[in-house]
DNA sequence: ATGCATATCT
DNA sequence: AAGATATGCA
């Protein structure tokens, strides 16, 4: 029931948007927490590298709105596809496009401007996905012996020797990496076999290769819904019936699983770090991250609320010029910057960026 | 050309 | 037996 006794703090991270002070100022937080970090300003970039190496990032932190594609599209994708726990942030914080996020797998919303304690609680997300996989371990080991005796295939059985067969292809995962995200590019509902099929430029593929793929893929996604929706059926019930028989029911819990992340106390954290993953692609030259040393997040208790002003975005780089509104706030993200004047009040309260 | 159902293969 | 892929048809 307890989590793994190696479970690691050090979760790696990939975290989209398209504001680069935004990415830059995350990136520090979690150095701060001994996270490892990869940004991208692209969701396209982001797909690349989920879709290249596997068992390369722990969680995924996107922005809702990104230009260059639909970021929900991209959520559905890696929540169900590659089942990477994804948390989506937007300075939209309105309840329509919150639900949306969570409705389509988002294991949680962030409304900016961000905090630092949600990025120093982010690895619970892990955790939780951890634990779930675990417990499903341990119901499955208590029923049959014998399935319990699964052998681990390794993907690398290429012995085969495919000369007869002519119309048979197979999807080797280098196919899927091109099939997928094209889809994604396109849009599931939008992505249709014959584009599809021109994008991809491999003389073997036919469009019906493709069609019966896209099928099969959008059967997953489906399915996927399917069993979704169940699952908020069944918590929805069960919270009305708590709710009827004033009783609190553990589905209390699951309903709100999103809204009560936060609150952690810092004794909580694990102990052991054994999980080293040397391979983590990418690292920038400075990268301080350090697999032996965990330093646990310190509560942010003397943090002094500074003055946040906010600037129209045309003349945001200006420096300190264009300010229109005022506002107490102790956040990033939300392309403001602060009054020079304040900055040195800061102290080491890294969290905060300006231009 | 598509999407769906289902046959066929592994 | 189940999942992946191909084929048939509206």
């Amino acid at each position: 029931m307890a989590l793994p006794q190696q479970f690691s703090t050090n979760i790696r991270v990939l975290v989209i948007d398209h504001d680069i002070n935004l990415l830059n100022a995350i990136e520090k937080v979690c150095y701060k927490f001994n996270y490892k970090v990869k940004t991208c300003s692209k969701v396209s970039d982001a797909l690349n590298l989920l879709l290249g190496k596997k068992d390369i990032f722990d969680l995924v932190l996107i922005e809702a709105k990104m230009p260059d594609m639909d970021s929900y599209g991209f959520l559905r994708h890696v929540t169900q596809q590659i089942n990477i726990p994804v948390i989506m942030m937007c300075v939209d914080g309105s309840r329509s496009v919150v639900m949306k996020a969570i409705d389509d797998g988002a294991c949680d919303y962030w409304i900016k401007p961000l905090t630092e304690s949600l990025i120093m609680n982010m690895w619970q997300h892990v955790a939780r996905k951890l634990w779930k996989e675990n417990k499903n371990l341990e119901l499955m080991s208590e029923g049959v012996v014998n399935t319990s005796m699964k052998q681990e295939s390794v993907e690398k059985n290429n012995n085969k020797p495919e000369s007869s067969t002519k119309t048979r292809i197979k999807w080797s995962s280098e196919l899927k990496r091109k099939f997928i995200s094209i889809v994604v590019e396109l849009n599931v509902d939008k992505a249709t076999p014959k584009k599809i099929l021109a994008r991809m430029n491999e003389p073997e593929l036919t469009r019906e290769h493709v069609a019966s793929h896209l099928q099969k893929y959008r059967y997953k996604l489906k399915r996927g819904e399917t069993k979704k929706q169940k699952k908020q059926n069944k918590t929805a019930e069960a919270t009305t019936k708590a709710k009827i028989s004033n009783e609190s029911s553990e589905f209390d819990f699951q309903a709100y699983d999103a809204s009560i992340l936060h609150v952690v106390p810092n004794n909580f954290m694990p102990t052991n770090f054994t999980h080293q993953p040397n391979n983590f692609p990418h690292q920038p030259n400075n990268f301080p991250y350090q697999p032996n040393k965990f330093i646990p997040p310190e509560p942010i208790v003397n943090a002094v609320p500074i003055k946040f002003y906010h600037t129209d975005s045309e003349e945001e780089t200006s420096s300190s010029a264009s300010i229109n509104q005022q506002q107490n706030c102790n956040g990033f993200g939300t392309n403001s910057i602060i009054n020079p004047a304040f900055i040195n009040t800061l102290n080491g309260f890294g969290f905060v960026y300006c231009n």
